[in-house]
DNA sequence: CTTTTTTCTTTACGCCCGTAAATTTTATGG
DNA sequence: CCATAAAATTTACGGGCGTAAAGAAAAAAG
């Protein structure tokens, strides 16, 4: 394939020996031409290093292989993995990912869906940035393109992927009250409606359980986690103002920082003798396993999240027509026990 | 901006009052049309909402204003922040960034770039994989692309922008041997040209100081660098097996999980009384400054190797011609001293 | 007000490919 | 070997825009 440089697919079928038209029936899908044919661009193929020019494929066609990704701030692992394995996915079913961030920005969030918009793709999967999302852009896009919601369930698109906050939360505060004092709920100012929920969860569980909730926010605006449950802690443990020993963290990162918060402070965190304070978090973050001590706390399920926003699209992409009814799924958190509660 | 659907521009310049040629150039360059002009068509805008098609665009143009940026793994948190300042640089600067990973494997690198080259970007900033690239690929691809390779050196490509391996880890190790025992070198089968100049450098400052260098390598392949370096330590720890109880990690993520061992057996790091271990790194990694204790390292100046090879890109870009020679710029780190070290 | 310059409009063509219709070739089965 | 079905070819058009050329209109300069 070092052969000289080839046009377009006119040259490219001249020297194949193969008609266009049949070449290009041929990139839409090699199974569709006769053997001898596609064994015969293959050939040509090896030798010439052709590719369609994909910009005039997609001006063409009205269903583009394109899928768009829209996460609200790429930095955060949890994203970085969720959209690592979308994106596999979607490579796997033939379709051609796109990503985006809006790093954390209203406006970058529109820009995004703007381009995506612009780009016609056959599907998009969005996690919203939640509380600071235009919800009305989110809406307008969702119409024109098929798309499905993860993550953060802002009732827009054609269906939503997400955990079920609500059984996870439950999880996690059952086990902490069984296991030693109830624990306090360590949040920052809510972003998504996942924060909502879980706060709201805990609420409920607490009360289910015959315990007064102890809810505990702290300040901070943003998607340093880290830095706002390390600081608010500090604070919060220096002051003596947290309600409770046992803590538990809306997410993982949150907890990450309160727990070099307690480290800072001198307090041993952990479930054995000795330990001042039982931190908790939820999501089973890639890091989660590699704090010290390690996190417990209650994992997403990353796959079946991924697998089941993006086979629910390429379903919708293929079958044309949406649900007759909004679809929620909601996937099931495990709990995971490590040191730290 | 609820107005009828636009379908063209052809339709778009008539509603606006302008013609197609004028608004064509308009959406170009806003300042090359006569102000007049210029306002009738941002007026009809805000009415109907109309957006160029991208493909048609691109397709006409020599010169697309697509930037393709590709990182070896995006879910490692230094390659994140990267991607998000450079993405960043590029919209202000007018271009439109897109992003891919190679996820850690060369065929997925391969396909990026082939992909990549078929949008007609009017450059690629290319963080290659390294040690694991198909060289050859990334070579044709910067004969074809105006490309600024960052992070890893495999000499490709008009220019390479990165840190200084030499200059930070002499200072690191000139820290170390200075406030206490000479440092081993804790490294795990090098990835990319980075790790290796970091050996080196290693190996020369020690023996410029007068000490044996001690380097210590833990197997393990892939990019979950932590669970590396945490199974890695784990056994080294246990069976004494370790040179120096002062330990130089060739980055951040290793020492991540390093300090997760030395948690695990029961191991204090710090360089106060009473710690059996210092643990030292080099990236400053995002979640550096969270672990228990805050890991002293060496910086990578994230701000400028984003800035210097995005503005690079562009003035390569402007100026049409390579430079005379492959520029290599290194930035310079600084030491962050925490507690670990 | 006239001349010069700038900018716009009109017209027209091309980019590279998708795709439809009509025709020809090739494969399949009896 | 022929009839039929399947697939390929030829021909033709269109998509949405860039862009060039020529002439008309508007702005700037005298």
């Amino acid at each position: 394939m070092a052969g000289r440089k080839i046009r377009n697919m006119e040259e490219f079928a001249e020297l194949s020996g193969i008609s266009r038209p049949t070449v290009s029936k041929y990139f839409r899908d090699p199974e569709s031409v006769r053997k001898s044919s596609r064994m015969r661009i293959e050939a040509a193929l090896e030798e010439y290093d052709y590719r369609p020019n994909i910009f005039a494929i997609n001006q063409n066609r009205k269903l583009t292989k394109t899928v768009g990704i829209l996460v609200p701030y790429l930095a955060d692992p949890f994203f970085a993995e969720i959209v690592r394995m979308i994106e596999w996915r979607c490579i796997d079913a033939g379709f051609w990912p796109i990503v985006f961030s809006a790093h954390g920005r209203q406006d970058l969030e529109n820009n995004a869906l703007a381009t995506l918009q612009s780009l016609k793709p056959a599907g998009a999967l969005l996690a919203p940035l939640g509380r600071h999302s235009d919800l009305e852009s989110v809406r307008r896009f969702a119409e024109e393109v098929p798309t499905i919601v993860f993550d953060s369930n802002v009732n827009v698109g054609e269906a939503f992927v997400g955990s079920d906050n609500f059984q996870s939360i439950g999880l996690i505060v059952d086990y902490l009250c069984r296991t030693g004092e109830a624990p306090c709920f360590f949040e920052m100012q809510p972003v998504n409606p996942n924060a909502n929920k879980r706060r709201e969860a805990y609420t409920r569980s607490m009360e289910r359980l015959g315990y007064e909730p102890m809810v505990v926010q702290v300040e901070g605006a943003g998607w340093e986690f880290e830095r706002i449950g390390k600081e608010g802690g500090i604070r919060l443990i220096s002051e003596k103002a947290l309600p409770s020993d046992t803590i538990l963290c809306s997410n993982d990162r949150l907890a990450i920082g309160l727990i070099a918060a307690a480290y800072e402070t001198g307090r041993r965190v952990g479930h054995g003798p000795g330990c001042a304070l039982r931190i908790a978090g939820h999501d089973d973050h890639p890091w989660a396993r590699f704090t010290c001590p390690p996190l417990t706390t209650v994992s997403q399920d990353y796959e079946a999240i991924a697998e089941k926003s993006a086979d629910l699209l390429f379903q919708l992409i293929d079958k044309g027509a949406p649900p007759p009814r909004r679809e929620e799924i909601l996937c099931e958190g495990k709990l995971v026990l490590r040191v730290s509660a």
